[in-house]
DNA sequence: CTGAAAGCGCTAACAG
DNA sequence: CTGTTAGCGCTTTCAG
């Protein structure tokens, strides 16, 4: 069913066909209408191979992703397709496994059928990604790399957020469980945490590099308890839950005897017992944000690729992972 | 970057440069060598698009599921994506928020760019189904309708298994928390549950539909209670953990004063407290086994549409969330 | 083993 | 407003 078997239906040529499906209002209304009624009742839809070779666009996006897995994605992937979608763009989404090698492999592959890709915490070196989106439109979350639109979640606001939380109620030793090698999250996570610990001359120990994940976390514990810090800001949930049952397990108590603050606030923290205090990120509109801006460089691709930076806002969500330092106040 | 300015630049023609790259075998030696090494110093590339439109094969497929941020998913997403990859497959994955027209629309638009779709959990009714399967090939997953492949997995026996759990435990009364109207695995647990219950001459009753969230466990809670049930099994882990915050809420404590057993092994119910005792279901095993299914279908499109079935095996893990029926007994 | 030629289904100037 | 005419970049007979 394609479009001349329309056309020849409806006694137009296949143009008028082409026409009344990309651009309607170059079709006379009687015409438009007999056209349309001929496809509906053939069942004709246009073949979006053939219009993408045409024209030079797939209406296709790719998302890539460290770990689909991780908590802190699925809600950034749904509202990211679920957007696109409503722009009508349709959406590769792709996992690395946390594997560089896999990431460039995989914009490589990519790139060959999508407009442009979402590139979210990618561990790629900066000039290895400002090589790879000098073909293809590239948009960052969580991540700069000069010449490259981004959306940044305000993590170094969160993290001194998670301080001052701390400072209040006493702690006067913190220590940062870092994430992993090349995240752009954990680097400002580090110097904003040290910089609001400094201002209050609390003392600021940084244990890692260390995977995202549970696992991450337990194998952090000894380094923690080693750092003797009474205040923990841990890289993400996931770090901050591994790291709460590594200190159960040596019958270190949480929040009683070490406060523990999370990042990203997805349903794990919601769900561990003690429920984490955490700084909650904008997943959600990050993903919308960043299928925004990337469509839009794609569709303006005559100008200057635009630059664009879009910073979303932190908050810290104060729960049961976190209490006052000194127990005999309590 | 085209074909033609690889063949111009090899000294040969564009079948040549064709064949190197979709049917090596078909190229001498000699040639082969020359014209990959120009193709690669070139940076060329196949562009996919024009690929597709002569061979009529995309090599994309489609992933649709009802809510991408669901903990049940990310395994399943994440096995079938890194698959198809491995079998040089692209994979969409779309998300249809639960709602029976998105997902009738986004199969519709979906088959316009695909080889193949993975519906999983569909809540679409079996005709319909049926009727869009026609066009193209499908693969279902926890879904049985006549004439199309399905990777099953199950949770008839896991069901069962929790029934025996729980009656060891010496449990002599039990409740299934349902799971959303239209879902197959709720009726097979419904199903499995009520003849393993009444094998051994166990009350059984059943409260629902509910809707698969947390939420939908807090608000079944009530009924729950007013069943008299010791020993609750619930469609899936977010509805175990609903209703044993719901129980917490009325002073009822889990597992001291009920049991209660979840569905799936997400991480929420291992992180719950307490863990939840809970069917694990194989959702890795099941996406690698969808992908797997559907190129197999989609690569021999020649034969008839081969319907295969697949179940895979699911089991009961037992952690803190199940107690004896009867205390003193502790 | 390689070249020539005919499209895949559609869009996009260009005429009229 | 509609028809004509070239392709988009590639694969795939068919010859040789």
């Amino acid at each position: 069913m394609t479009i001349r078997d329309v056309a020849q239906a409806a006694g137009v040529h296949v143009s008028t066909v082409s026409r009344a499906f990309s651009a309607s209002h170059l079709v006379k209304r009687e015409t438009l209408d007999r056209v349309l009624a001929v496809a509906a009742e053939l069942g004709y839809q246009p073949n979006e191979t053939a219009r993408a070779l045409t024209t030079g666009r797939t209406r296709n996006l790719g998302l890539i992703v460290s770990d689909i897995a991780n908590p802190f994605y699925p809600p950034l992937i749904k509202a990211a397709q679920s957007y696109a979608r409503v722009r009508g763009y349709q959406v590769f989404v792709a996992d690395t496994d946390e594997d560089v090698r896999t990431e460039e492999e995989l914009i490589r592959t990519l790139a060959r059928q999508v407009d442009g890709v979402v590139l979210v915490s990618p561990r790629l070196a900066n000039d290895v990604i400002a090589r790879l989106g000098g073909d293809l439109p590239f948009v960052l979350v969580n991540r700069q790399v000069p010449g490259l639109s981004a959306v940044l979640m305000d993590v170094a606001h969160g993290a001194a957020l998670a301080v001052e939380h701390l400072a209040e109620l006493g702690h006067g030793h913190l220590a940062l469980v870092a994430g992993p090698r090349g995240s752009w999250t954990s680097a400002q996570m580090r110097r904003a945490a040290g910089r609001a610990a400094a201002d209050r001359g609390i003392r600021f120990d940084v244990v890692g590099p260390n995977a995202p994940t549970e696992h991450g976390g337990i194998t952090a514990t000894a380094a923690v308890l080693r750092t003797g810090a009474t205040g923990v800001i841990a890289y993400n949930d996931l770090v901050a839950i591994g790291l709460i049952e590594g200190l159960h397990d040596r019958d270190v108590r949480v929040p009683r005897d070490l406060s523990v603050v999370g990042v990203d606030d997805t349903v794990a923290g919601r769900l561990n017992r003690p429920r984490l205090t955490t700084v909650a990120m904008p997943t959600a509109p990050a993903g919308r944000t960043a299928v925004d801006l990337l469509i839009q460089t794609v569709e303006t691709a005559d100008t200057r690729p635009s630059t664009a930076q879009t910073t979303l806002a932190t908050s810290l969500v104060v729960r049961d992972s976190t209490a006052t330092a000194d127990p005999s106040a309590r």
